[in-house]
RNA sequence: GCAGGAGUGGCGGAAUGGCAGACGCAUCAGACUCAAAAUCUGACGUAGGUGACUACGUGUGGGUUCAAGUCCCAUCUCCUGCACCA
């Protein structure tokens, strides 16, 4: 009887192997790989079967890489350690958030480490150490420098729950997005960073890279880039104009009324005295309602403000009206409305009365009565003075260049992004290294004091004033100006989460530098990241902040590269039994450690390949992983089998052989990691029958443990000791199949009649269409039709007789 | 509303236009065992037939093709993202 597999001593040995000698070495000869995982948040629940999927697809990705094409992978680890959670853990407890997230770093590292992966924990790196986040306030300083760091005074979104502000990305259908509650507006003093002067590199440089399609139309419906014109209005009677912004310049002639934010400045100019009442209260309403009110209540209110402008194009008088559904911060914050052709003006003309006057002819016609907009821009233009006759969709390329020509606007290019709010009224963050100076005004803390450390406090609790639990600490804020030794008070709001996020992939690969944020030669040989593995719920704002920085410390020499991640792969998320989000309330959260003790490493790596496509969610199903953990044990039992034999190769053996490394190979390019498990069984259960009628020849053994390495690389190792393999298995390169032994001499062919299959036929592998269709007549017997109008054979597939019924 | 993605056995899923359901889970039967677990062998889409077999079958309705889960048109359902951006 052979020796049993026994997980739990395999795994231990050659963890303890590969920590006294790593398999993944820089020899500085290696071309470099960088595969990378979105770095966790350490959170005291510590980590579930979710997390771990993404942390098998990378290591086995880079076991993969490092065995095929002789890489050196660089795979690190780190921790995004500012953040909420453990704030508020100190709010509740009193312990300093970094005692709380050293803990935690240390208990999720050691769940990390479980995984068997080839992480170089040399490069871990810790947001929240000062050796770090020195470098997260350079680059605010530099980006300080360049005046793409300024403050602005604003209506911000407030969750009075959190106590802070927060950006527009953290606000979801009106409500905070970590507890929910209903977000309010406050007006506050804000860093922002200006993001929107990159909005046209951060479209643009989409183009290059290989990621989900998915994820680069959300990044780019996000920046929202869209071409038009600005239109000046002469206000009749008033020296003034409202300028709108529009996309349909080609529809000009049909606007019949205009429409401006409540928020809008030219409001009390605008307002006659008749309407005043109305307005005021209008505009008051509009201030108090909540954004959920705003946006999920899109019945259209308004009111008429008592003036009129003019059409530039024909003199038309047109009311002008305000409501809420005009946006205050894009565009203008005004608009034309032609309520023929757009679907929000038409529903607003029908509410309050206001003519509509078709310009673009549907069908070649005007429609008599209305009952919905035609938003097409494809027809004949009518009703358009000297622009009847043209076709719309012409017309809309050409109108902002005719409309700039007479003077009566501009070409505009506009953008749904949005500057970002960077400052954060919260203790856990890197102090923004900002002083600010009575004579000075704001000055950036030099490079030479940076960092700024963050200080400890008494109380860590957010204020309701919207300050910083910073600003309490006196000895901390009072400080001198670097610029004139004058007195200064340090900048107390603090970064937000994504701050680190943002740069972190570039510092693993010069960890410990303190002269620079990375070294210059080794960025130009070590980066940008090849592949970047992590869920899909990053799409937008950590991968769009991430492209951003780059970009920007591309511009000032930092790095060689615009695109920080050339790969991009959003693994599936792990669901509960039934479906539903894995989460502690609903007590469904399936931890890792169970299943290593009880199936090890090897089975959970592959069960979470198994479980299905690795993009696509899964439910998790604890049963599942009893079938990788038998074919581990059959494969185990199967090579200790063959160990004495001294079987060499047949035919059949070496087309077995290549057939795996082709078919697993293929499987693994293209990413389909599921049926890579599945076709590992699959050869199990042939060399299983090979075993049983022979043996098995030890090359074709060694073969299969080197393919099965990356997956299951315990297991893979001590087997490939046991054949007799020098070294570590993850020093042999992949194999390559020999195409010239996987072909055969016969194969099976099915016979179909009338598209159905009757029957099936053995015939030589190159055997021709007569032959083929003869040996499938013969096959068929009796059952062969009598008039056959058609013969089609697929080489190896497949004859099909088509017989005239 | 708009944009993406997905609908295949009891379940997870597999299938360059070419024998649908690989592989696995669960279930059932058998072997081993005093017994159970583990392990091994076999069955396992639905309906009909003792049977070799026959018919039907990839959300629904059409179409293209010798041949459709796969391509085209329409339609339903679910998931994800965006959502008054003029």
């Amino acid at each position: 009887m052979a020796e049993a597999f026994n997980h739990l001593e395999v795994e231990e040995k050659w963890r303890k192997k590969w920590e006294e000698r790593p398999v993944n070495v820089n020899d500085g000869k290696k071309p470099k790989y960088y595969c990378l995982d979105m770095f966790p948040y350490p959170s005291a629940a510590g980590l579930h079967v979710g997390h771990w999927r993404g942390y098998v697809i990378s290591d086995v990705w880079s076991r993969y890489k490092m065995m095929n094409g002789g890489h050196y992978v660089i795979h690190p680890m780190g921790w995004d350690a500012f953040g909420l959670p453990a704030e508020n853990y100190a709010i509740k407890t009193g312990q300093h958030p970094s005692i709380s997230t050293a803990e935690n770093v240390k208990s999720i590292r050691s769940q990390v480490k479980q995984i068997g992966a080839i992480y170089d924990w040399d490069m871990e790196l810790n947001t929240t150490d000062p050796a770090f986040y020195k470098w997260t306030q350079w680059i605010f300083v530099k980006m300080f420098e360049h005046g793409l760091a300024y403050e602005k005074e604003m209506p911000l979104n407030w969750c009075p729950s959190c106590k802070a502000v927060l950006a527009n990305e953290e606000v979801v259908d009106g409500k905070c997005e970590r507890c929910h509650s209903e977000v309010t507006k406050k007006n506050l003093r804000q860093w922002m960073l200006k993001i929107t002067a990159y909005a046209d590199r951060l479209l643009e440089g989409l183009d290059g890279l290989d990621w989900p399609e998915k994820v680069k139309k959300m990044q780019t419906e996000w920046i929202g880039r869209s071409y038009g014109a600005e239109v000046d209005f002469p206000v009749d009677g008033l020296d003034e104009k409202l300028t709108v912004y529009t996309t349909r310049p080609d529809t000009l002639y049909g606007a019949t009324f205009m429409v401006m934010a409540p928020e809008h400045e030219m409001v009390p100019l605008l307002t006659k005295p008749e309407q005043k009442e109305a307005v005021e209260k209008y505009c008051a309403d509009a201030a108090n309602k909540s954004n959920v009110d705003r946006v999920q209540n899109k019945d259209k209110t308004g009111v008429f403000t008592g003036s009129y402008a003019i059409n530039p194009l024909n003199g038309e008088k047109i009311p002008i009206w305000l409501s809420d559904y005009v946006l205050a911060d894009y565009g203008t914050g005004a608009i034309m409305c032609v309520p023929a052709h757009d679907d929000r003006d038409f529903e607003f003309a029908k509410k309050f009365g206001l003519p509509i006057v078709q310009v673009i002819a549907k069908d070649g016609k005007e429609i008599p009565d209305m009952q919905e907009a035609y938003t097409d821009a494809v027809g004949t233009v009518i009703n358009s003075g000297d622009w009847n006759g043209m076709e719309s969709s012409a017309l809309k390329m050409e109108a902002p260049s005719i409309i700039e020509k007479r003077g009566m606007g501009k070409k505009t290019v506009n953008y749904k992004l949005r500057d970002w709010v960077f400052s954060r009224q919260r203790y856990w963050g890197e102090p923004i290294p900002i002083v600010h100076c009575e004579k000075c005004g704001a000055v950036a803390v030099p490079e030479d004091q940076l960092p700024v450390l963050l200080p400890n406090v008494e109380s860590y609790q957010p204020t309701d004033t919207g300050e910083s639990p910073l600003a309490a600490i006196d000895s901390w804020v009072n400080t001198t100006c670097p610029k004139c030794g004058g007195p200064a008070k340090r900048e107390t709001n603090t970064m937000p989460q994504w701050a680190g996020s943002s740069w972190y992939f570039l510092r693993y690969v010069d960890v410990h530098n303190d002269k620079e944020l990375v070294n210059k030669e080794i960025a130009a040989k070590d980066l940008p990241v090849d592949m970047y593995i992590g869920g899909v719920e990053h799409a937008v704002l950590h991968l769009l902040y991430s492209r951003f920085y780059t970009k920007f410390l591309y511009d000032i020499g930092v790095v060689s590269f615009e695109e920080p991640f050339k790969k991009l792969f959003n693994q599936g998320m792990i669901l509960g039994p039934k479906g539903v989000k894995m989460s502690k309330s609903l007590g469904n959260v399936v931890s890792p450690d169970d299943m290593i003790r009880e199936y090890g490493c090897d089975s959970l790596r592959m069960y979470e390949l198994f479980i299905g496509p690795p993009q696509q969610d899964a439910s998790w199903d604890d049963r599942g992983i009893d079938g990788v953990y038998r074919f581990l044990n059959k494969f185990w039992n199967m090579v200790l089998a063959n160990l004495e034999n001294d079987v060499q190769p047949d035919e059949e053996l070496l087309r077995i052989r290549n057939n795996m490394i082709h078919d697993i190979t293929q499987r693994l390019n293209s990413f389909s990691l599921n049926t890579v498990v599945s076709g590992f069984m699959e050869y199990n259960n042939t060399l299983s029958e090979k075993t049983r009628q022979g043996g098995v020849d030890k090359e074709t053994l060694k073969t299969a443990v080197t393919l099965l390495a990356p997956f299951a690389p315990h297991i893979a190792e001590e087997l490939w000791e046991r054949l007799g393999g020098t070294a570590s298995v993850f020093e042999q390169s992949w194999p390559v199949a020999d195409e010239s032994a996987r072909a055969v001499s016969v194969l099976e062919i099915a016979v179909q009649v009338n598209g159905k299959v009757r029957t099936t036929v053995t015939v030589p592998a190159d055997c021709d269409k007569d032959a083929a269709i003869a040996a499938a007549k013969e096959a068929l017997g009796d059952k062969l039709p009598a008039n056959i109008i058609k013969e089609i054979y697929v080489p190896g597939r497949i004859v099909n007789l088509v017989a005239k019924p």
